[in-house]
DNA sequence: CCTTACAATATAGGAGTCCTAATTATTTTC
DNA sequence: GAAAATAATTAGGACTCCTATATTGTAAGG
């Protein structure tokens, strides 16, 4: 059991190590480096406080703010004042912006290749395992809150007997399956953290 | 089917993020930064030339030629010539090395846990879906082959009838599940390229 | 109102990754 | 033995990333 853990450890490990050499490949060819690539895509789905992007690069706010600015000075994002807090800016795209990080792929093309390679349902196992991993790391605050359906206040998981879509999402009032959870939902309203946790353990203990 | 390849991805994605950030934590209190530990525990786990390190870590080699230079500026590592190639060195750990190696955890204690919270079964096929990604990844030149279990010469998937310990290990020849599949064993030996395809789809293929 | 505390950013300074290109030394190939 | 390939380093430059400090705006208490 520690054994298999270490094994998944690694494993997740290689599968950094190359996503942040992919990021190098990938957004080199746009003239950017994975940490500007990184925000740019963030801030071209929608704008964002600087207090917000650090916490969800995993960087200081320094880090970051060094970033944006040379993002700024190549003219891809602009920092606005925020209506809501006067001490905080809104870093937005550009029209430039906008443009180079539409035509810039979100993910390696060879991670989604290697993930098609699996079956639907493994695909759907895999995923609703990662979704645990990643609340568990939210709940021991070791990662920030993300927008996923297993903090979301809406979901609610196995209430259908379909075991291909047993999960329903009271927003949309539909139901779906494991491979439909979503991991950055526009729509995400966090729940509670009890909310969170009976979720995840519902989640889980359904085999 | 797309959109879990995509939720899969960003998944990814998050814990790589996450893996970074805890890097400069465990490291930071080494007074390393995440590439030089990096590095040096590979070298404190077993000597190897700068190609191979600089490939494990998806880096150049100048960057990691840098790295090395900043870690024997400390004291930790020595570079030695490789007795097989006159224009090689190997990397190795001093005994300074060595005794800070022993102290830094090879991963970080949220991620442990967050793993042991998933049930024995969802670990066993967790780890075998993330071998079966890695595995494809190798397949496509993504990245460098790794010293795994479904690239090895040894491995013989799904030959007992045994559902606790279906696979087989010739070198030691002795049975195992899906949470004995290793990532980096030291007794690997690489498989030709068709035995290692044969493999992976027998290992995917049974369920 | 005004002070004190707190919060969101930005700047200063410095270490060090990380890149591409060019260089040196050695091995392999023909 | 000359030419081509390989292993590693050096040179030069951009930029992340850190900690610590400064700047500004908000919130709370007397």
């Amino acid at each position: 059991m520690p054994g298999s853990s270490r094994q998944i450890a690694t494993a997740l490990q290689r599968l950094a190590v190359f996503w942040r050499a992919s990021q190098w490949q990938v957004f080199g060819a746009a003239g950017l480096n994975p940490t500007q690539g990184e925000v740019l895509l963030r801030v071209a789905a929608r704008p964002e406080r600087a207090a917000e992007l650090a916490a969800l690069l995993g960087v200081s706010q320094a880090s970051l703010s060094d970033t944006v600015s040379a993002l700024a000075k190549k003219g891809l994002v602009v920092r606005r004042p925020d209506p809501d807090d006067g001490r905080a800016r809104r870093i937005e795209a550009t029209a430039a912006g906008h443009s180079l990080a539409k035509r810039i792929p979100e993910a390696p093309e060879a991670l989604f290749g290697a993930i098609a390679g699996l079956g639907d349902a493994e695909r759907g196992a895999l995923l609703r395992s990662l979704t645990q991993v990643i609340r568990s790391l939210q709940e021991a605050r070791a990662i920030p809150v993300q927008r996923m359906c297993v903090t979301c206040r809406y979901f609610r998981p196995h209430v259908h007997d379909d075991a291909a879509a047993p999960h329903h999402c009271a927003l949309v009032d539909a139901a779906f399956g494991d491979a439909g959870l979503r991991m950055d939902c526009g729509d995400h309203e966090t729940a509670t953290a009890e909310q969170a946790a009976l979720a995840g353990a519902r989640l889980l203990a359904v085999g």
